[in-house]
DNA sequence: TAGATTGTTAATCGATTAACAATC
DNA sequence: TAGATTGTTAATCGATTAACAATC
């Protein structure tokens, strides 16, 4: 168990479960706009190329439970996974640095279905301070201590360029941030109760310059 | 070992250690912009809160050899990883779908530097169509096809909405494209001898919300 | 030399997969 | 009923970690 698993580990599920839970859900509400009412692990399993014994396994954990022979009722499953992954709940964000990047997250369908709530975005660029970016305004980056002071946010989404990361990383943990997705390069240095999960392209091209 | 990893494993690193290389080249760049000659598995450990035997382990796995008690050299470490990520070499690459996100990979310093070569993008919007986004200019996606057919094109980003997806795919893979970088939310079907890579934000915002 | 670091071989740990009884 | 699917328990597989000899 490497140093980000010992520090976040706490729920019964592993990482991968998790990060493979979104994929089932998305799968089995459109089942549900289709019309099912039952679905059964081997059907998700086929459907998104995995062993229906993982499916099973990772179901499991959010506690749902099925009809041996028949499968699992859709609408209790999509609740049990929601329930699960806290997205039946809202996460209070603010994005930093709205450029390319940022303004694509704020964007994102599926973090607003899924209770992600941008409440402000902050960027330095005069000429975007005061616009709408998908609804989300954009504010003074200086306004940004005394706004996560105020208003309750749990979830700060860094996309700022690397050379700013660790300064506006520094002024909002010590604003009482305890949760930061870091779409930088740089290794942030955070206090050890912030929450750290970084975002990282160039490993996933780095798989694809290997295989291909 | 999944479906995934079945289809795609052949080399002689695992996926995990090849999604950290990246960011132990990224570091020991540095060190050299920083005139040091010599970096130890030890010192790389630390600045990225790993164990040493890991760093060790993984960098055995480019071929790099260092020297007991001293570590290894600089350059030769830089040129081990790059060599064995294949960022040596240039690596053609279009990019469908000009939104936000595709406007943010495009100008994406990371993969300048490793050897992505972005030769065309193409979009269907014809405000955008003719106009260049970082160095890149965007075609309209009638062309692509023929682009693709014509032009050495090694790997296909895809930022279009979901809704074309699948469509922009069959064009790309009938027209010959072998590797396909996926950031849209659709799980695609392509013929079994193309390489598949999905980018999912929902699957890290999984592991933030349960753990936040 | 003494001590730090590499690299190899073995042990551990955890995730995936298999087997199969229970069940509707 | 017969057969498909769940859920549990055990086996396997692979990645991480530990131990330690080699070495500069």
């Amino acid at each position: 168990m490497n140093k980000l698993n010992r520090q976040i580990k706490m729920s019964s599920a592993s990482i991968p479960t998790i990060r493979r839970l979104p994929s089932y859900l998305y799968l089995v509400r459109k089942a549900k706009e289709d019309g099912v009412d039952i679905i059964s692990g081997t059907v998700i399993a086929n459907d998104l190329d995995l062993e229906p014994i993982q499916v099973r396994k990772d179901l499991a954990s959010t506690g749902i439970i099925g009809k041996p022979r028949v499968g699992y009722k859709v609408t209790d499953l999509i609740d049990a996974i929601e329930k699960f992954l806290n997205w039946d709940k809202e996460h209070n964000a603010i994005l930093i640095g709205a450029g390319n990047l940022g303004s694509a997250l704020l964007g994102y369908k599926e973090f607003l279905i899924n209770g992600l709530n941008f409440l402000a975005a902050f960027d330095i660029d005069e000429s975007k301070i005061g616009t709408e970016i998908n609804r989300t305004i954009v504010h003074n980056i200086d306004t940004l201590s005394s706004f996560v002071q105020k208003e309750n946010v749990q979830i700060a989404v860094l996309t700022v360029r690397s050379g700013i990361a660790q300064e506006v990383a520094d002024k909002i943990t010590k604003a009482g941030i305890k949760t930061i997705w870091n779409f930088t390069k740089v290794k942030l240095k955070v206090p050890k109760d912030v929450l750290l999960l970084k975002e990282d392209l160039s490993s996933s091209y780095a798989v694809l310059s290997v295989y291909s």
